[in-house]
DNA sequence: AATTAAAACAACCGCCCATGA
DNA sequence: ATCATGGGCGGTTGTTTTAAT
C-alpha cells in the first residue's frame, strides 16, 4: 500500500500556468507568505492546483529577482566543476548562483552544457579515426568491460580521496572552493575530504594518475590540465592521450563508466554508498580497491 | 510555405528526509 | 520509538519553439 497522494489528482489542473493563476498565486504570497503549508494554500486562493504544483512555479518563475536564461562563461564554469566535484546536487549548485533555480540549471545543464562538452567528444572522435592505425591501442578502453571500469572508478576515488584536487586543479576557482569546503563541513554524508587551498588549485603539470592507475594500460601521460574553457573552446591543450588515442580530458572520465554524462563516481554514487556510516573508512576502502584491482586481473582483462 | 527534427523549456512524478504529534 | 505528513529534490516527460530541409 503506497502513500497517501498529496492532492485529489482528479480533481487538480495541471500543465502551463495561466496569467491568472500566476496573478493570484503570486498576490496572495507576496501579501500574506505561503503560511508554511503548500498542500493547504491553493484551496485557500481557490486554485485547483495541487500544492507542490504552486510551489514550483513559485519557487522557480514568480518569486523576485530570478533570472532565466543568458548564462555567462562565469557561472558555467561554476556550473560545470561544481557538477563534476559533487554531482547532480542542483540544489546546492543553484545556490552558488543567485537568481538562478535548480530547475532552470538542471535544464541548462542537460540541454546546453553536456552537449557543448560532449562535442569535443565527437571531434575527438574524428581525430582518432583518421590518425590511429593501432586497433589494438584504439580499442583499449572500450575493451575493458563495464564492471571493470567501475571498479576503476573505486580505486580513482581512492586515489582522488588522497589527493583530493589532483583530478581538476585547474577547474577550481574560489568560489568552488568555498562551496566545497562548506560542504565539507556541513554535510556529514559528504566524502570527508581534507580543506582545499586554493594554491593546491593552482598547481601546473599536475598528473592526475599515479603509477597504479596506469593499469588501465597505455602510455597514459599525465597531462598539463586544462579549464572548461579549453574544453568548451576545442583548445587541444585539453587532449588527453591514451595510447595513441587522444580524447579530450571530460570524455575520458566520461568513458570511465560515467555513463549518459552521469559522473556520480566522483559525487553521487559515493555519497550513497558511504551514507550509511557517519564516517568514511579510509582503510576499508584501500583494501577494498586492492582487491578490485586483483580481481580485475583473475578475471583476465586486458588492463596492462 | 509546409513539414520534420532537434533543441529548449516547463511541469509533473515519485522518492527521500526532516519534523512534529 | 514510531508513524504520518509536508517539503525538497532529482529524474523524467510533455509541450513549445526554432532550425533545417
Amino acid at each position: 500500500m503506497g502513500r497517501a497522494p498529496c492532492c485529489d489528482k482528479a480533481n487538480v489542473k495541471k500543465g502551463p500556468w495561466s496569467p491568472e493563476e500566476d496573478a493570484k498565486l503570486k498576490a496572495y504570497i507576496e501579501n500574506y507568505g505561503t503560511g508554511g503549508n503548500w498542500i493547504a494554500l491553493p484551496q485557500k486562493i481557490g486554485l485547483k492546483r495541487c500544492g507542490k504544483s504552486c510551489r514550483l512555479r513559485w519557487l522557480n518563475y514568480l518569486r523576485p529577482n530570478i533570472k532565466h536564461g543568458g548564462f555567462t562563461e562565469e557561472e558555467d564554469n561554476i556550473i560545470c566543476s561544481l557538477y563534476i566535484s559533487i554531482g547532480s546536487r542542483w540544489s546546492i549548485i543553484a545556490a552558488q548562483l543567485p537568481g538562478r533555480t535548480d530547475n532552470d540549471i538542471k535544464n541548462y545543464w542537460n540541454t546546453r552544457l553536456k552537449k557543448k562538452l560532449l562535442g569535443r567528444r565527437r571531434q575527438c572522435n574524428d581525430l582518432n579515426h583518421s590518425s590511429v592505425s593501432d586497433q589494438d591501442n584504439n580499442c583499449s578502453l572500450q575493451n575493458l568491460s563495464s564492471s571493470a571500469l567501475e571498479r576503476l572508478q573505486l580505486h580513482m576515488q581512492l586515489q582522488s580521496i588522497q589527493n583530493p584536487i589532483s583530478l581538476w586543479p585547474k577547474l577550481m576557482n574560489p568560489k568552488t572552493i568555498e562551496t566545497l569546503n562548506s560542504l565539507n563541513q556541513n554535510d556529514q554524508s559528504m566524502i570527508n575530504l581534507p580543506p582545499v587551498l586554493e594554491q593546491d588549485c593552482q598547481m601546473e603539470n599536475v598528473n592526475c594518475f599515479s603509477s597504479e592507475t596506469n593499469v588501465v594500460g597505455s602510455n597514459q601521460t599525465g597531462s598539463d590540465f586544462s579549464t572548461f574553457d579549453d574544453l568548451m573552446n576545442n583548445n587541444d591543450s585539453s587532449l588527453v592521450q591514451i595510447g595513441n588515442q587522444m580524447m579530450a580530458e571530460f570524455d575520458f572520465y566520461m568513458d570511465l563508466g560515467m555513463k549518459d554524462g552521469n559522473l556520480g563516481w566522483w559525487g553521487n554514487e559515493f555519497d550513497v554508498n558511504s551514507s550509511s556510516t557517519s564516517s568514511w573508512d579510509s582503510a576499508n576502502m584501500v583494501r577494498k580497491s586492492e582487491e578490485i584491482i586483483h580481481q580485475d586481473y583473475d578475471l583476465g582483462y586486458s588492463l596492462l
